[in-house]
DNA sequence: CGTGGTGTTGAAGGAAATCAAGCCCGGTGG
DNA sequence: CCACCGGGCTTGATTTCCTTCAACACCACG
């Protein structure tokens, strides 16, 4: 499983961990672009494990406004936190075509009860997503909208390759300008020409399938991306 | 300790749980205004339970730039997830008199490992936090500066409660106007003049020491508060 | 009393939103 | 086959909101 392999990243896990891990997939699934994987107020989500494929979280507002909060790339997990809420607070949607393992939380939390290890392991994959998160809302509050898209784009970079799918390099971003201009909180018409304007300066490129990257130490330079973020292993022993 | 009371929102800890818990605090202090509880770049931060006061944490930017992610209210944790890095990618310091409680995370994780439960428990408040954070994404994506500093007036007002601190109500938020400016990600100027506007709104005061909400229902009605934030105690027993 | 940090307000400038028009392209159906 | 349609993309013009600049009041503090 692609999210066992990613969790290798903080500590090896032995042979029980993984099979006691692996106990816990009820199915995998394939499902095509645009499928509702969460929907914001559903019961108990349950909780999933994205094997292929690209999603996003988003949530509207009551007028419809939306904010997208996050992509989701291979190896990434969805809802494990959110199991233990009764309603999900957000909507998670397939952007392409999705394979995805499905998670039987009752049964994750009995595991985890008795693999503790396995907890903590979980507990350090959210804090790496939270770290996401939190890089989010300084990019939202004090960057450009020029240095937000670069630094999306290179941390999207980063993930993808952290996530262990095989397709490092070279991978096309599918998104809508009106979908990319609700992860950064401006205007469809700004978005276009901030675009144009990296496109211009020959850091990336676009076609009708999406976005690709042409110049990440470019993309690095002009987001002042952190080397640190996204790649931090460490931490004490468990 | 503070700490778990919170916990009992989510589940009643029985009684070996909570002295398990309480094993973990090595120390408990108290620090003036304007001291580093964690500084970015830190290395393996320590972990603490705020008992009292304000604190918030900040993420700076190379050339100066400063977003304030999150204000810390008493039985807030600082540094649990952070223990599974190297290197701290914030900095929190305090606004008031703190008190706190500092954990030994080495303790904390034999305590989780032996306390199943109680590494759910804790689990669930980093994912209470972390849809704190998710809120914030919203606000600074698609909240104009009004609708965004009435939100987070009600969220503290939530989360002081929720906090279970004993003086709830007609708390004064000990905020410069600056440091609010770098909370929504707007500049000084315009704080004040979003201010003046909810003063004249009657909706808030303002004082030499702070803020203080006047009419929290007429905050909710401004930023069109989700009386479902927060207040999600649900889930799964376990 | 100065001095520096904070708050307040007006005026000018700039960044992004909004409005508007046209383009490209794939899909559909006459 | 091609006319039509709709969604997404692109670009210019205008408007709005927020920033920046500037000046001054206030007050705690040495």
């Amino acid at each position: 499983m692609l999210f066992i392999e990613k969790l290798r990243r903080f500590t090896q896990l032995n042979d029980e961990e993984r099979q006691a891990l692996a106990t816990c997939v009820e199915t995998e699934k394939v499902v095509p672009p645009q499928t509702r994987l969460v929907s914001q107020g559903d019961e108990y989500p349950s909780a999933y494990v994205i094997e292929r494929g690209w999603s996003f979280r988003q949530r509207l507002l009551k007028d419809g406004r939306r904010q997208v909060m996050n992509f989701l790339v291979p190896g990434d997990a969805v809802g494990f936190a959110a199991a233990f809420f009764s309603h999900a607070d957000h909507t998670v949607i397939t952007m392409t075509e999705v394979r995805y393992a499905r998670i039987d939380p009752d049964r994750l939390m009995q595991v985890i009860a008795t693999n503790p290890r396995l907890g903590a392991t979980l507990f350090w994959s959210a804090a790496l997503e939270e770290s996401v998160l939190r890089e989010r809302i300084v990019s939202l509050g004090q960057r450009t909208a020029r240095e937000h898209m670069a630094h999306l784009f290179v941390e999207l970079a980063e993930r993808v390759r952290n996530g262990g799918a095989g397709d490092n390099d070279a991978w096309l971003l599918p998104v809508t300008q009106i979908l990319l201009s609700d992860v950064l909180g401006i205007s469809p018409v700004h978005t276009n020409r901030t675009i144009r304007r990296l496109v211009r300066d020959g850091v990336i490129e676009t076609s009708s399938r999406g976005i690709a990257l042409i110049d990440e130490p470019g993309l690095r330079r002009i987001s002042d991306f952190d080397e640190q973020f996204l790649h931090d292993d460490g931490g004490p022993e468990i």
